[in-house]
DNA sequence: CTGTGGCTTCAAGTCGACTTGAGGCCAAGC
DNA sequence: GCTTGGCCTCAAGTCGACTTGAAGCCACAG
């Protein structure tokens, strides 16, 4: 079986070493080996760094990732936690969407009345419930 | 007309007041003056607050948002920026969606599965396609 | 034999948005 | 008088996810 050096494995994952190196360090990747100095892996790697990638698309944090993965090969996720996440996301969701049919909104109305625009005070107080934890950008 | 401590603003706002003289400091708000060494505030600081909530809840820095509101009161919003931080976030909220069908429907699928699973793989090329600059979480 | 490129380690730096801590002022209540 | 609470300033710390820098090994090309 081919194994990859990590400037291998970089390119096809579209990672920097230094992630990789990271992550490795953090126990989500392992290498198989080593050809002297230098980390070897095997192509399964790539498919655990789709999951990682996968993982922080979902929210989750790179310590949750790595409990859900397990120190071995097989991701023994959690159902409950997933579905959790699932709906987490489906509230998310709703959030940005209020957001976004305000923003829309609020691109097209009137200047001046902003503050006095009925869509504009909705918007904030959609606003207003929003309590950013982590922050969000595409 | 009664000012406010910044105790009562970070009441009404639901903020600490750590934040409110961190938000000082970067000159998204400003107190009308000071009685003695204590800041004084308006009751506008709280629609400026929750227009600095709508913001970060958009995705916008805070840089960007003392960008838009100016240092007076008038936001001043570009509405172009607004119409491409509406798309942004539509990008997101089609992104998140898929990711949430597809969590919802891992959580259901049988397990030894997942990687053989197309759905499951589905959601891997979702992720696979997912550069994440910052995180979200809601 | 001397680069050059790609890898190695380890420590420290970065970024954004705050928070925390130390040390101090001032007014009101006991 | 003394404590208590709420405010003040300024510097430094925190958190997550990496990145960057310094210093060095090793193999292959010219």
């Amino acid at each position: 079986m081919p194994t990859l050096d990590i400037g291998e494995v970089a390119r096809r994952a579209g990672l920097p070493t230094s992630t990789l190196r990271f992550y490795e360090e953090r126990g989500l990747i392992a290498a198989t080996g080593r050809n002297g100095l230098r980390r070897q892996f095997d192509a399964g790697v790539l498919q655990r760094l789709a999951l990682i990638s996968l993982g922080r698309a979902a929210g989750f944090s790179l310590d949750e990732i790595a409990a859900m993965l397990g120190n071995d090969g097989q991701p023994t996720i959690d159902r409950v936690q997933l579905a959790a996440r699932a709906d987490e996301l489906d509230h998310s969701i709703r959030r940005l969407t209020a957001l976004r049919d305000s923003l829309r909104h609020a691109a097209v109305c009137p200047a001046a009345s902003h503050l006095e625009c009925p869509s504009f005070q909705k918007l904030l107080r959609v606003a207003e419930r929003y309590r950013p934890r982590r922050k969000s950008r595409s």
